[in-house]
RNA sequence: GGCGCCAUCGUCUAUCGGUUAGGACAUCGCCCUUUCAAGGCGGAAAGACGGGUUCGAUUCCCGUUGGCGCUACCA
C-alpha cells in the first residue's frame, strides 16, 4: 500500500508557521516511504474562508520549497481538492448515515443547547448533547421539517463503553464514549462540519496516515466512529505537538508573529525557516544542524518528534538564517536574494514616489526610507507618550488598531486609512490628533512619509508586529482592558480573537 | 468545571535501567582582530515533586504539581 498523507489547511487567515510544520512532517513522512503528499483546502466555514488566504497559503508553502502531488492548484485523480466544491459528496454521505440510523436531525435552538451546557457544567458533567431530538418519531421530524424549522445533523454516539485511539507516537489513548459529544456533522446551512468532511475526504482521497496537530486528539473518537459507521478502514493517526510562544502558551500572533509572510518580509531565507522547523523532526545529536529538505526526508523518523510542545525559538532561527546567508550563498546568489527581497521595482517606485517631495538632496533618502527595509523599529515609551493621549488611551489606540488591521479583508491605502480612522473615532478624536504615536510606532519617527501609504507598502505582518511592539513598550493591554475595549470596535474584537 | 495530552540545562534536544547526563541556540570569559560581526577555545547551566518496581532509575508504574489542548452549526 502506498503511503498517502495530506495537509488540510483552512483558508481563514494568514499562512501559519504551524501549518508549515505539520505540512513538512507529512511531506517528509510520505516521501521517506515513497508515497504521495496531498494538499486539500478545508473551506467549509463560508463566513471566514477567503480565496486570498488560500492563495497565500499555497504560495507560502511553495516558497518554503514544499510541493504536493495532488491539490487544488495541480489537480489529481481524487478532486476537487477544495471542500466547498464537494457539497454533493458530503450530502450523499450524510444521507447514508441518516438512512442507517447513525445520524439524526436535530432541531434544538442554540439557546437550548447553551442552557443545557451551562447546566452540565454546573453539575460537573461532560458537555454532551442530551439526545432530545433522538426521541422524536418519524411524524414529529416530518412535521418540523415541513414547518421549515432549521436543523442540523448530528452523529449518534454510544452512551457507554470505551473508545481506544491508537496514536502512532502516543500509543493507546482511551476515551469513555459518554464524554464524547454527539457532534454536528452538517450545519443548518447545509455545509458539512470539519469532522464529516475530513473523514469522508481522507477516505475518498485514500489517505493512509493522518498526521495533524495535537488539538485534534480529543475529537479522534468521533472520527473513528465515523469510519466505523461507513465501514471504512481507519487510517493511522499521529498527533503532533503544538508550537509555542516563549511563555509556553500556544503560538499566537498576540504574542509572536505567526505568519509565514512575516518571516518572508523579515528577510528569513526559506531554506533556513524550513530547516528550523525540520530540526523538530529529526535527530541532530551529531551536531550537524544544517539540513536541506532532501536530508530532512532521509533522516526523518516519527520517533524523533518530541511530544512536548516546542517553543518557536526565534534566536535559534536567527542563527540558522545567518549561517545560510553567510555559508550557503556565494556573493552572486546573495545579491540575487537581496534583489528578490528588496528590489521589487513596483514597491521601490511606490516608496520613492512618497519620498521625492520630502527631500532636498538624494542623500536624505537613506534615513527617510530606511524603515521600509527594517523589521522592527525601536521606539521608547517616553517618545510614544509625548502626545495628546493619556497612557490608557494610548494603549487603547494601539490595541484597537491591532484588532482593526486584523479584521481587514483587503490591505491597501484606503482600507488602512479606514481602519485608523475608526480607531480615532472610537477614541473620540480626529486621526491627526492621534497620528504621532502611530507614526513613531510604524516608521520610527514622528515625521515621515504619509502613514497610510507607508503601511500599505510595508505590509500587514510587519505593521502588526511594530504596533504590537509599541503596545508592549507601553506595558501591553491586560485581559480586563481588552474585554472592556472590544466593544469599541464593531465586530473586530471577536474577529481578532477568532483569528488568533 | 469535564475529558485528554505532555514533563532532561533559559530554549531545541541526545539518552531507549548502569553515562563525569552529550550536542546546538542563547548567555558569560578568553583568543583572533583597525571597529563590529564571523570564527576558535573555555565556563556556567538540567532529569518538577512524592511514592513504588529493581541489585540499580532521567529512563518502567502510580500519585501530586505544573504546562498545554479540546470542551461551537470554527477548523
Amino acid at each position: 500500500m502506498t503511503v498517502r498523507t495530506r495537509i488540510a489547511p483552512s483558508p481563514t487567515g494568514d499562512p501559519h508557521v504551524g501549518t508549515a510544520y505539520v505540512a513538512l512532517v507529512n511531506y517528509c513522512f510520505a516521501k521517506k516511504h515513497g508515497g504521495q503528499f496531498l494538499l486539500r483546502i478545508e473551506d467549509t466555514d463560508r463566513a471566514r474562508s477567503t480565496s486570498e488566504s488560500e492563495r497565500a497559503i499555497l504560495d507560502s508553502l511553495h516558497w518554503l520549497g514544499l510541493s504536493w502531488d495532488e491539490g487544488p492548484d495541480v489537480g489529481g485523480p481524487h478532486g476537487p481538492y477544495r471542500q466547498s466544491e464537494r457539497g454533493a459528496i458530503y450530502r450523499e454521505h450524510i444521507q447514508m448515515l441518516l438512512d442507517a440510523g447513525h445520524a439524526f436531525k436535530c432541531f434544538c435552538t442554540p439557546e437550548r443547547l447553551e442552557e443545557m451546557r451551562v447546566a452540565q457544567r454546573a453539575a460537573a458533567q461532560p458537555p454532551r448533547y442530551d439526545g432530545l431530538c433522538l426521541t422524536y418519531d418519524r411524524e414529529e421530524i416530518a412535521r418540523r421539517e415541513a414547518a421549515g424549522e432549521p436543523y442540523v445533523v448530528r452523529m449518534r454516539v454510544p452512551g457507554e463503553g470505551v473508545c481506544v485511539v491508537e496514536d502512532l507516537r502516543r500509543g493507546a489513548i482511551e476515551f469513555e464514549w459518554k464524554t464524547v459529544d454527539m457532534q454536528v456533522l452538517m450545519k443548518s446551512d447545509g455545509m458539512p462540519t470539519y469532522h464529516l468532511a475530513n473523514v469522508v475526504d481522507d477516505h475518498l482521497m485514500e489517505i493512509t496516515h493522518v498526521i495533524r496537530g495535537e488539538e485534534w486528539v480529543s475529537s479522534a473518537p468521533k472520527h473513528i466512529l465515523l469510519y466505523r459507521y461507513f465501514g471504512w478502514e481507519m487510517p493511522k493517526l499521529m498527533h503532533l505537538p503544538l508550537l509555542r510562544n516563549p511563555d509556553k502558551s500556544k503560538l499566537s500572533k498576540r504574542k509572536n508573529p505567526t505568519s509565514i509572510l512575516f518571516y518572508q518580509r523579515m528577510g528569513y531565507l526559506p531554506e533556513a525557516l524550513l530547516n528550523f522547523l525540520g530540526l523538530l523532526t529529526v535527530n541532530s545529536a551529531d551536531g550537524n544542524e544544517i539540513m536541506d529538505l532532501h536530508e530532512l526526508i532521509g533522516r526523518f523518523e516519527f520517533e524523533h518528534i518530541s511530544l512536548g510542545g516546542p517553543v518557536f525559538d526565534v534566536p535559534k532561527l536567527n542563527w540558522l538564517n545567518g549561517r545560510y546567508i553567510r555559508e550557503m550563498l556565494d556573493v552572486p546568489s546573495f545579491i540575487k536574494r537581496v534583489e528578490a527581497w528588496a528590489g521589487d521595482e513596483a514597491k521601490l517606485a511606490n516608496i520613492l514616489t512618497l519620498a521625492q517631495a520630502r527631500i532636498e538632496r538624494l542623500s536624505d533618502l537613506g534615513s527617510l526610507i530606511a524603515f521600509f527595509f527594517q523589521g522592527r523599529v525601536s521606539v521608547r515609551a517616553d517618545e510614544l507618550r509625548d502626545g495628546k493621549l493619556d497612557d490608557e488611551n494610548l494603549r487603547k489606540a494601539f490595541q484597537l488598531s491591532l484588532w482593526e488591521i486584523d479584521g481587514l479583508r483587503d490591505w491597501n491605502v484606503s482600507s488602512v486609512e479606514g481602519a485608523l480612522k475608526r480607531v480615532a473615532d472610537a477614541l473620540g478624536k480626529k486621526f491627526r490628533d492621534v497620528a504621532r504615536p502611530f507614526y513613531l510606532a510604524v516608521t520610527g519617527s514622528p515625521t515621515s512619509v504619509p502613514l497610510y501609504d507607508a503601511m500599505a507598502i510595508i505590509g500587514r505582518d510587519i505593521v502588526r508586529e511594530r504596533l504590537r511592539v509599541a503596545l508592549d513598550t507601553l506595558g501591553g493591554a491586560s485581559n480586563k482592558e481588552q474585554n472592556a475595549w472590544k466593544s469599541l470596535i464593531a465586530g473586530a474584537g471577536e474577529r481578532a480573537e477568532a483569528l488568533s
